[in-house]
RNA sequence: GCGCGGUUAGCUCAGUUGGUAGAGCGCGUCAUUGACGUUGACGAUGUCAGAGGUUCGAAUCCUCUAUCGCGCACCA
């Protein structure tokens, strides 16, 4: 028995060196398994997408779940015998890197705005590189088994060039078209945002009744008000019937008379305060649509900084914030103020990076056509061709997907990829190349990331012709998130019906949050981040993903205590003394199966048989949080408690034959088990492999056992 | 308001098609030095949120209620 044995199980030492032979084999490619002949030529393949880390900082614990998960699958279909890949990739992650990175110009006194827009791009792109190799080298020492041969950055050339292409063929078949409409924008980004990019929440705000003319309007933000001319009520409202629909009268407004306009339209809810609206067409979603009906005037009152325009006169300039009160005051001080509703609660649209107030603003940008694409995913769920793990997100996924308003997929940010379109005056052209002529100003805007990452199973494995696109796409599983359910997954469901007419994947598992060891959510200013790094370094990689692991079933957070990621350590040392025992028992013995195997070994063996088979199954029905837990229990209990407590006599028994039935059993047993634990516990599994079977094949590519 | 999910041992959570409740941590008693004290043996603790229903039988299926969490939408 080697020395390494007497002495407790450290994880730091084998992880440092496992790593390495596992990539140095080449087996994470499985095009040098097939060459190396541990994968059939013509083995059916399995392959996972990884969902890229954004390049812009450290992993935290939901990165070391989705690993953990998805090396679990690998490792197993790997060792099943498919011809296995993961490719890994790394995320440009647009404005989620755009904002980490402003926040550290800032920090350093500076700001993006007044920067050559080139200079910045170019400081991003440094920061993401070398963000980038602290993000693999992280996953790495997470153990997982995926193909950096084949890894890509969504901004190397040959995605930005795809992602591209996809633009301009939508844009030649009109699904993606350029409009002017109310958008969501962040003064202090300086960019428009997608709805989810934006978050809701609740606040008790003062509403304001004031009166307009012969009426009482009801509103929560004054500042806007400057242009409102036109006055809208329900058709049917009785209150108001002595007015018609195009109605003209002078009003004493904010800064003097100002001709109002009456509207009446359905929209207007007559329960709501007085049934009578101003709108403010540039700056509400709701009024723009009013406006439009009805081909009503619109004037930006608030400029792209959050500043009133000349319109506000006196006002002109001022933050909005600081000219709320002013206006009310004024108003007040004209007699136009009737009362506050100091309780009125209504919902908040803010940026989900600042939480700066969102402006609507009416602004030209590239639009997606949602609603024949969405069709398409709902089909290919009413067909069976996608399935989610856990299955009640199968609603959610639908909900979404009949639900959708057209996708703004502009954003004002450097860091991204530029949209290959052209303007001259009223004309638009989306191409790569500056178009034939005078005067063509190119468009200075980017694509949200999702644009790109929606097409990421595509372009991962090589779309549109690549040998690879033709052997592993569609590929099998995406394993993201369940918060990605609406973000991420449909668009890339849609991106592989309209570019190639296949659902990307045929199963999408869905994993729940890792959450602190309370159940709350991790924040940086809760101050409850647990970096999964340091957990790894105290107790090992293994025990940090079986701790993420057993008990978890997907879509369900996990609470990750510390205490748990001790007891797997403890459990991988137990692991190495059952080898210590098993190892100092059979020296000497030649390791071949002797021709008697006696009852209780055969009882043994049976034993293992079962789990096997009960293990099998859950790995291939997706519970791993189940099968980590029973190959756990079986080596504690049964092959340590029980099996070794037993042997102990047996090796000592007279006659030889039973002493190498117990040899040859204990050994069979661990080697096993050792198969059973390898994707969730790799590394010790693989350590151990190395004394065990110092003449095979590395543990990671030894086939999984049959029952 | 709508939707989804949870409510099981002190804590964090499992419980796959309904068949006398499980894990880890914690707790108690005992053991003690040749696999492992990062240990072993034994043990305690649950009206499975509540009520009603289906069933020979319900933590599991149905209905309602309470409560927590999340998501979406909220109209000036």
């Amino acid at each position: 028995m080697d020395e390494i044995f007497l002495s407790p199980y450290n994880p730091k030492e084998a992880e440092n060196t496992i790593y390495d032979i596992w990539n140095k084999s080449g087996f994470f490619n499985p095009d040098i398994c097939i060459e190396k002949e541990v994968t059939n030529k013509d083995a059916k393949a399995f392959t996972i997408v990884m969902p890229p880390p954004n390049a812009n900082g450290d992993l935290h614990a939901g990165h070391a779940l989705f690993i953990t998960l998805e090396d679990i699958m690998t490792r197993y279909k790997r060792m099943s015998g498919f011809k296995t890949l993961w490719i890994p990739g790394a995320d440009h992650a647009g404005f989620e890197t755009q904002v980490v990175y402003e926040k550290k110009l800032e920090k350093e006194g500076r700001s993006r705005f007044g920067m050559d827009p080139k200079d910045l791009y170019k400081e991003i792109l440094d920061f993401t590189l070398l963000n980038k190799k602290n993000m693999e080298a992280q996953v790495k020492s997470l153990g997982a088994s995926c193909d950096w041969s084949r890894e890509k950055f969504t901004l190397d050339p040959e995605v930005v060039s795809k992602t591209q292409d996809t633009f301009i063929k939508m844009w030649k078949e009109k699904i993606a078209y350029r409009g002017k409409r109310t958008i969501n924008w962040c003064s202090k980004h300086q960019t428009s945002l997608s709805e989810v990019e934006t978050e809701s929440s609740e606040e008790t705000s003062p509403f304001y009744y004031f009166k307009y003319g012969p009426f009482e309007i009801g509103t929560v933000r004054p500042e806007t008000k400057f242009g409102d001319k036109y006055v809208v009520m329900h058709p049917e409202d009785k209150r108001y019937l002595d007015y018609k629909h195009g109605q003209k009268m002078t009003v004493e407004w904010i800064n003097g008379l100002i001709e109002a306009t009456v509207i009446k339209d359905e929209a207007v809810d007559m329960e709501f305060g007085t049934g009578v609206m101003t709108i403010t067409p540039w700056h509400s979603q709701v009024d723009y649509e009013i406006a439009k009906k009805y081909d009503l005037e619109m004037e930006q009152i608030i400029d792209w900084r959050g500043k009133l325009l000349p319109i506000a006169q006196e006002f002109s300039g001022m933050n909005i914030k600081e000219a709320r009160p002013k206006i009310v005051e004024k108003l007040k001080s004209k007699g136009l103020l009737i009362k506050i509703d100091e309780s009125y609660k209504n919902v908040v649209k803010k940026c989900y990076k600042c939480s700066t107030i969102i402006e609507p603003q009416i602004k030209d940008q590239w639009y997606v056509k949602m609603e024949s694409l969405s069709k398409m995913a709902l089909e290919s769920v009413d067909k069976g061709e996608l399935k989610f793990i856990p299955d009640n997100y199968e609603k959610i996924f639908r909900y979404w997907m009949t639900n959708t308003i057209d996708w703004n997929i502009s954003r004002q940010i450097v860091w991204g990829i530029p949209i290959p379109a052209w303007f001259r005056r009223g004309e638009v052209i989306a191409s790569k190349e500056k178009p034939e002529g005078e005067g063509w100003i190119q468009d200075t805007d980017t694509f949200d990331t999702w644009f790109s990452s929606g097409q990421w199973p595509l372009i991962a494995t090589g779309f549109p012709e690549s040998k690879d696109f033709k052997e592993y796409y569609p590929t099998d599983v995406m394993e993201t998130g369940h918060d990605l359910i609406f973000k991420w997954v449909p668009r890339m469901v849609i991106f592989g019906l309209y570019l190639e007419n296949k659902v990307p994947f045929h199963t999408v598992y869905l994993h729940g949050l890792v959450n602190d060891a309370q159940g709350k959510k991790m924040s940086k200013s809760k101050g409850n981040v647990i970096n999964p790094l340091t957990l790894t370094d105290k107790y090992g990689t293994d025990a940090l993903r079986m701790a993420l692991i057993v008990g978890n079933t997907p879509g369900t957070d996990v609470a990750l205590q510390e205490n748990k990621v001790k007891a797997y350590k403890n459990f991988a040392n137990k692991i190495w003394n059952i080898t210590r025992f098993v190892l100092s028992s059979t020296e000497g013995f030649d390791g071949k199966k002797p021709d008697l195997i006696i009852e209780e070994d055969l009882t043994n063996i049976l034993e293992l048989n079962e789990l096997i088979k009960d293990v099998t199954k859950d790995m291939d029905e997706y519970r791993f949080y189940l099968a980590a837990e029973k190959i756990y229990h079986y080596m504690w209990h049964s092959l340590a408690d029980n099996i070794i407590e037993k042997s102990k006599e047996k090796l000592k028994d007279e006659n030889p034959s039973t002493v190498k039935s117990t040899q040859y059993t204990l050994l069979y047993l661990l080697k096993t088990s050792l198969k059973l634990l390898h994707p969730f516990m790799p590394f010790i599994t693989e350590k151990i492999w190395q004394y065990t079977e110092k003449d095979s094949n590395i543990l990671m590519v030894t086939k999984w056992p049959n029952p």
